[in-house]
RNA sequence: GGAGAGUUGGCUGAGCGGUCAAAAGCAGCAGACUGUAAAUCUGCCGGGCCACGCCCUACGGAGGUUCGAAUCCUCCACUCUCCA
């Protein structure tokens, strides 16, 4: 790859790239780079929207850099306050070398373990004690700080913003002089930390980094980003069967967004299947390809004839869930059995879905939320509520 | 230390002492339609009870006034503003 090629690879799918042409010049001097990336010492369960930067750190490693992988347990204790209104809790060491190892698991699903160097920042933050600490301080205004555009606006609107809180731009900013980065990658929301980062280091004497942002990854629900407390993700470790659904379940505009992030097909690849194809195979299409980077060619294919099954062709899941239930000579009130079944979050939640006209029995459909099961031993029904939840249920 | 503003369901955000299980939007769920768990439209959206009606819990927490309180009073907690 040329120079120039190199340098569009890397900024594909990306929001900011400052400077570009320092990044031009650092490339060009021939070295690997050293790339940071921060991550919170918390949320290990990798999602979709983790992907994202994951993928870029992956696309500086294929061009012979050295990624950092940085598990910010010291700025944890700090909690990053970044569109954050309540502060996490401290975790102990164990939990955060716990958690540490389940991101080595799931990352080399995406990284390249040979060039990927997993550090903890309290290894120099730690170190560097109340003294260093506020010296460190010293080397920022708090002019500067109300620069960042949420500090602005809480203070602005009256809301608090803890001490600690503007110690975390400067703690995180550190990790680069420390680390001495070529480059710093991270989600458009940490553009603000990230130029911090660039600021400090001139401070320190040393050439400042670059910085390269990414998009946030809205989730299924089309208006939030993706995120594991919003329920709206799709996490890697995901069964195929429900990572096929839950693609198939974002909107046809939001499904070019996550062929650009989510995938690595080239922008004129993906322009190419937006006008050759229909969107229901674009989106299918997508679906196998988030799943094979996860899961494997087999593992796709098989989601995708399961989704035809199921959705297309409204048959029974072929990992139909089997439930056994305590018999009785009484007659039992299906939307009680519905909600034992687990199919429904509670008895009026069940009726609820019975009076839209939303579960079948045995393929048929009950139009009475006071509709009985003979529940007598070895009876046993197959129960569809809604268009995705089955089981099949036995009285014993 | 003093004066004042505020705290509502997953989120945002209305709310007159009764007709408030609480407007509206978002998210969620179901149905119709379809090209998919897309879009659109319609309905639902605290819980319990073999009930089409009754009961319980809920508007920061605890008490009180009242036939009746999310709405009034007192105290407490938290947040913010101004003064010192």
């Amino acid at each position: 790859m040329t120079l120039d090629e190199q340098l569009a690879y890397l900024a594909k799918g990306a929001v900011d790239l400052i400077e570009k042409n320092d990044l031009k010049t650092k490339i060009s001097r021939g070295k690997p780079l050293t790339i940071k990336v921060g991550f919170d010492p918390t949320a290990p369960d990798i999602h979709l929207g983790h992907t994202v930067l994951m993928r870029k750190m992956r696309h500086f490693q294929q061009l012979g850099h050295r990624v950092i992988f940085l598990i910010g347990d010291f700025t944890g204790l700090i909690g990053d306050p970044t569109g954050k209104k309540t502060t996490r809790p401290a975790l102990t060491k164990e939990e955060v070398l716990q958690n540490a190892e389940t991101y080595r698991k799931q990352v080399y699903k995406i990284l390249d373990p040979v060039k990927t160097e997993i550090r903890f920042n309290s290894e120099w933050l730690g170190a560097l004690g109340a003294e260093g600490m506020v010296r460190l301080a010293a080397k920022y205004t708090l002019a500067r700080m109300l620069e960042r555009d949420d500090f602005k606006k809480r203070f602005q609107s009256q809301q608090p913003i803890a001490i600690h809180e503007l110690l975390y731009p400067l703690a995180q900013a550190y990790d680069s002089v420390a680390l001495q980065c070529d480059v710093e990658l991270g989600g458009t929301d940490q553009l603000f930390n990230l130029l911090v980062g660039r600021d400090l280091m001139r401070e320190y004497g040393l050439e400042p980094q670059c910085v390269l942002t990414t998009p946030l990854l809205e989730g299924l629900d089309g208006v939030e980003k993706m995120s594991k407390s919003l329920g709206n993700y799709i996490g890697i470790n995901e069964e195929p069967s429900q990572i096929f659904g839950k693609v198939m379940s974002i909107s046809d505009d939001l499904m070019w967004k996550y062929y650009l992030l989510c995938t690595d097909l080239a922008p004129s690849e993906i322009e190419s299947i937006k006008t050759s194809s229909h969107p229901m195979d674009a989106k299918k299409q997508l679906a196998k390809t988030i799943i094979r980077d996860f899961h494997g060619d087999e593992a796709a294919d098989a989601a995708e004839a399961e989704f035809r099954r199921v959705f297309s062709e409204r048959q029974i899941p072929t990992d139909l869930e089997e439930k056994s239930l305590p018999a009785s000579h009484e007659p039992q009130l299906l939307a009680k059995v519905i909600t034992l079944a687990g199919l429904a979050e509670s008895n009026k939640d069940a009726q609820r879905l019975i009076a839209q006209g939303g579960v079948l029995v045995d393929d048929v459909k009950v139009d009475s939320t006071r509709h009985a099961l003979d529940a007598s031993a070895g009876r046993s029904y197959l129960l569809k509520v809604g268009k995705r939840r089955f089981a099949k249920i036995t009285f014993a």
